[in-house]
DNA sequence: GTTAGTGAAATTGTATACAACATGTATTCG
DNA sequence: CGAATACATGTTGTATACAATTTCACTAAC
């Protein structure tokens, strides 16, 4: 998902972990299916040595689950579970934001940070948004929220913002491919980039909690996109990672 | 840590995992080193296989780096780190509070809670506390943040407080022995003590926003902790974990 | 004296063989 | 006809062998 760059020579491992997470969010695999080792290593090309150590980062990261009797399955999550992870994502994200306020930001990261949002200013502006334009909404407001984690300056909170992000649905542009198929969603965007702009006023006046709440209020956002995107089967099927929700958990 | 009972009978990796985090905690690693796979299968009596399971997951609790060129190393922290870890729990059982306080518990289960506060008022509200009182309070306040995240009834936030609390010196219990030896230490733990009191209460009354502020302020008695133990010898000894501590980082 | 280069040793990444365990099926006994 | 047991099969956990890379030391040249 948006990360490549050194397609080749990369290490086995790293292979199987991509390789594993891409069958895994596109449904390839059923949720609470164990994983088999052997017919894995005979899909993926390589040995079960990397497989296994994919599998374990996987486990780790959340996507999948131990089986008690040993090996692996992938991991189901309920709608409660999804919304869950979006509000702690977006409490993570308002720590950032109000360690940038207090602590203070240097006015050419903070100036970063406002090109970046006067680059989705640019492309919310259209009175009408196109799929390009969605299709460039995606990466910036990725940037827009890791230059976000980068100014809280902080080693340990960007580790669990990572990883309380990896989870495709809990992402910043968790919802947005899904959203772009509803009537709601410009609206929706224009609000989320009043967030944009607050946030970085905030974070310039050093009001930290007002910093905090509006990024709090930020992920909410994706609360309703979620429960948008899910009544209706043809956004549903765009969110990355569907086919691990389960209705009614 | 506090979590034995299937002494005997596990398997490899999870002996692995065990015996090195303790060697990395004690100390007996030095932060930045290597560590060399072959001699750490002579020093526990296994094989590579299970050794490099666990070197993986103790690398995703954040007890070891990967070095570039390969192979893992013990992660130093500076005490902003820490600071920043202990910010980053009280952020997340905060967060567990509003949730338990919005979402409303069973009278049972806050029976329990409630219970537990009854036994932490036992011990601390005799005039001196010796050491045997210390060594009930640490597992009974233990069992006060478990309940309390079980009252949330979130699994992803479950696994993120697990996760967020791994690292020894940003667990609810990593400072208290060291605050043992503090003169303060009485004082603070009237004040912990208080914040159990009122977090009940204001999750019996269904005060969100009180009894997440409730659970920030209580992580960052730690903070005190922090600062007092560091910068006394004695105690400082004392926090486990204190061999990765690097002063000036 | 310092630096670049070369070689050997050590170390990790990967593959595979083996053993222990779990699973599922077929057969036999009640 | 049903249930329990034994056996065969498949799967994971573990050990180890091998290959590729890195690291370190030693030497030589500037």
């Amino acid at each position: 998902m948006a990360r490549d760059g050194d397609e080749k020579s990369q290490s086995q491992t790293v292979k199987a972990q991509l390789a594993l997470r891409e069958l895994i969010l596109e449904g390839a695999l059923a949720p609470g299916e164990r994983i088999a080792e052997l017919a894995m290593v005979d899909r993926l090309g390589l040995s079960r040595t990397p497989l296994r150590a994919a599998l374990i980062r996987l486990e780790q990261e959340g996507l999948l689950e131990e089986i008690p009797s040993g090996g692996y399955a992938v991991r189901a999550f309920s709608e409660a579970d999804i919304f869950d992870s979006i509000e702690i994502r977006g409490t993570l994200e308002g720590l950032a934001a109000r360690f940038a306020a207090e602590r203070g930001v240097s006015t050419t990261r903070l100036a970063e940070l406002k090109e970046c949002v006067a680059a989705l200013e640019e492309i919310v502006e259209a009175p009408q948004m196109s799929a390009e334009d969605f299709a460039r909404y995606v990466p910036m407001n990725e940037r827009f929220h890791a230059l976000l984690v980068e100014l809280a300056d902080s080693a340990p909170l960007r580790r669990e913002i990572e990883r309380a992000t990896s989870l495709p649905f809990a992402s910043p542009s968790g919802f947005v491919e899904a959203q772009a198929a509803l009537p709601e969603s410009r609206r929706i965007l224009l609000i989320a980039q009043e967030h944009h702009r607050l946030v970085v006023d905030a974070i310039q006046n050093r009001e930290g909690a007002r910093a905090e709440a509006i990024m709090r209020e930020h992920a909410r956002l994706a609360h309703r996109n979620l429960q948008l995107a899910l009544r209706s089967a043809a956004s549903a099927a765009k969110v990355p990672g569907a086919a691990l929700i389960r209705r009614r958990g």
